[in-house]
DNA sequence: TTAGTTTGTCTATCCAATAAACTAAGTTTC
DNA sequence: GAAACTTAGTTTATTGGATAGACAAACTAA
């Protein structure tokens, strides 16, 4: 049976209300004559509305405002504390852990190291440095509104982690866990895709409706946002573009195929070939790089390269309006951008090519931790948004 | 200023008005009580809206069905002949036209080839082909409801014809053409949509959400459709997987980049090799592998191991459901899909060829065409969604 | 003080969906 | 074949939203 939701009063209502709700947070502060003007909707229907809202501690008036020569303006705000968001970002060697309010403003941090990755040390941890986060939140009408977790892997529908090659993880219920410990809702979903939402509302990409966050780290992974909203695949994983082939007839990769782009590009194919130069870490490339070392210039251009040919191909199937390269080798900008940009150039359409910006990540290692936030709090007004107010 | 479409009763109105249509479409013949239970709507408001949608001409009552135990119920249809849709696949020596009625049944039909490829010789048989296409339309509510068009190349939200490379077009206003000579709402997209959407509705991927529809021919084009729409880029045109580099350091190709899928995969290519064999044309080329002919086998299974080349690309990078292989190259699929489907297989990462199918085009050269005529129902249908009942 | 302006609420009205009663038109049972 | 039961579709009264317009409150300008 595909029985549709169909219309009522009440639903109705749940879209003003959001328009309402929507309308004071990009806006903010604001008066209810304002936000009548705004939406278009009528005068009564906004005070009713927004009395709702502050009858259900998400909106607060926050004194008047300016008059043009009338009545003052009574100001109302969203009230971001009125609850608060844990996101994490689990990583091979790390975890990092942000408590957010509504709004996304970061209220506490915590970063841990990790030394073993079996999954009960894992969870172990994790689970510690949530605790730690969740007695950080202050009192708030909501409370704790949700988890969300990144992770360096394939998740499913029901969030577990399929697959992490890097954590040598294979079928972690990890919602399961997280919801048995602490009855929140709980949002599970790859490193890249949290990277992009990070980045789609925080950082490089804000309010850039159609994007590729391309996380360069060990591995390459992608998060794409189309039409303002994560693309995931049939079962809920894509974007495995790291395994995208860029050479048919190259090496084969452990995953089947040959010639897999993160072979070229990522930071384990730099530091392979950079150990025959006798650096071992990233950062020591790096600050090679800045000593100016002319052989080391010389690969971090080339892996620019490489990484072009890829964002080309992207952005010919894409048709973006911006790629954001994140994660650990965003801070190779400096070194990778002119060859990164001219490969794209050289190899993408040009119908293309016109309409689309090449962006580095602003928000560095933070993007997962922060769209991972990010993904918790938009869950919650998803759910505010269904219940009949 | 963003002003979000604010909820009313026309609203809801407008919802249920849809919900009770599609039911009477997917489920004819109906009774309104059987609407009712299936949809969850009121018995009294099904009555009210099926009472609007008879007298908007666009369901009628058929007599009465069996009962069970009680008063007969009165069956209801959808009037497909309330209109009819032009839709035409405009190719590079061919014009391909048909009209349908609103649930995309074949009404009439005409292909016409085409000698000159120059913008006016071609609007000028085009106009012809759709004034004959019209004339035959039988009189209806609401005559012709709209005109589909899927062209060879990249197509803006405008319905111009920005880059035809096979036609040489570059520029043309296409839709203001249309529309200036029918005054009718007129629908232009790339063929490979077009496509897309034909398998999607009425061929090889009926009612699968997402899928990839790759248009082989003498280039490779693509339609997305994501979360059962078709996605278009940034600009409104994307997927160009045609020119996705599956060899970085191959043979520049005319688009900038080097070692595009189409110089391995596409008719084109296949032809070139097949002229030193002493075959001009695919059909010659078929033919001769049907009798048999070793020389000729070899290169099909060639050409179908590059095409599972791209798709395995296509499956790591989208995931889709389904990958429906369309247009010419579809003739050939007794001599390439072994070898396609085993390239696919080695190419592709475990977790995502569990779940998608591998699909020949049913539609074979009518796909694009029918998928046209999909364009401007689906248009139609949108129309009076939106118009305040 | 007076006139004009802006904000926000109140009131009467409209409109779509709904539940429940009702009419209509059948079938089943004995 | 009459009574009992069933199912289809309509009518009626009610509910709960949004709205226009009147209105009161609170301000500015002069």
């Amino acid at each position: 049976m595909t029985t549709t939701p169909t219309g009522d009063q009440a639903l109705i209502k749940r879209i003003n209300t959001a328009i309402v709700l929507e309308t004071i947070l990009r806006g903010a502060p604001l008066s209810r004559a304002a936000i009548s003007e705004r939406s278009g909707l009528n005068k009564a229907t906004v005070s009713s509305l927004v009395q709702d809202l502050i009858d259900g501690s998400l909106v607060r008036e926050i004194g008047t405002g300016a008059s043009s020569g009338g009545r003052k303006p009574v100001m109302l705000e969203f009230i971001a504390d009125a609850g608060h968001a844990v996101g994490i970002d689990l990583g091979v060697n790390y975890i990092r852990g942000v408590l957010t309010d509504l709004r996304g403003t970061v209220v506490a941090e915590r970063t841990l190291p990790l030394k073993r990755l079996e999954p009960e040390p894992v969870t172990g941890e994790l689970f510690r440095c949530i605790d730690s986060l969740i007695s950080d939140a202050p009192p708030s009408a909501y409370g704790i509104a949700g988890i969300g977790v990144g992770v360096p892997g394939l998740v499913d529908e029901a969030g577990s982690v399929l697959f992490a090659p890097n954590l040598k993880w294979r079928g972690v219920p990890l919602r399961r866990l997280l919801d048995g410990r602490y009855g929140l809702p709980v949002t599970i979903d790859n490193e890249a895709n949290a990277g992009a939402l990070g980045e789609q509302i925080f950082g490089a990409g804000r309010r850039i409706d159609n994007l590729v966050y391309v996380s360069v780290g060990i591995g390459i992974g992608t998060g794409l946002i189309l039409h303002k909203k994560l693309y995931k695949g049939a079962s809920g994983f894509s974007g495995e573009m790291g395994h995208l082939s860029v050479n048919a007839f190259g090496e084969p990769c452990s995953c089947g195929n040959r010639g897999c782009w993160e072979m070229y590009a990522s930071e384990r194919a730099l530091l392979e070939k950079a150990s025959a130069l006798g650096y071992e870490e990233l950062e020591a490339l790096l600050a090679a790089a800045e000593a100016g070392r002319e052989d080391v210039l010389g690969l971090l251009e080339e892996i620019g390269e490489f990484l072009g040919i890829g964002i080309a191909n992207i952005v010919n199937v894409f048709n973006p309006d911006a790629v954001v390269i994140g994660n650990r080798m965003s801070m190779a900008r400096p070194w990778i951008e002119t060859s990164l940009r001219r490969t794209v150039v050289q190899r993408t359409l040009g119908f293309h090519l016109r309409n689309v910006q090449l962006l580095f990540a602003e928000l560095g290692e933070r993007s997962a931790m922060l769209g991972a936030a990010q993904m918790a709090i938009a869950g919650f007004f998803d759910r505010l948004k269904a219940s009949t107010s």
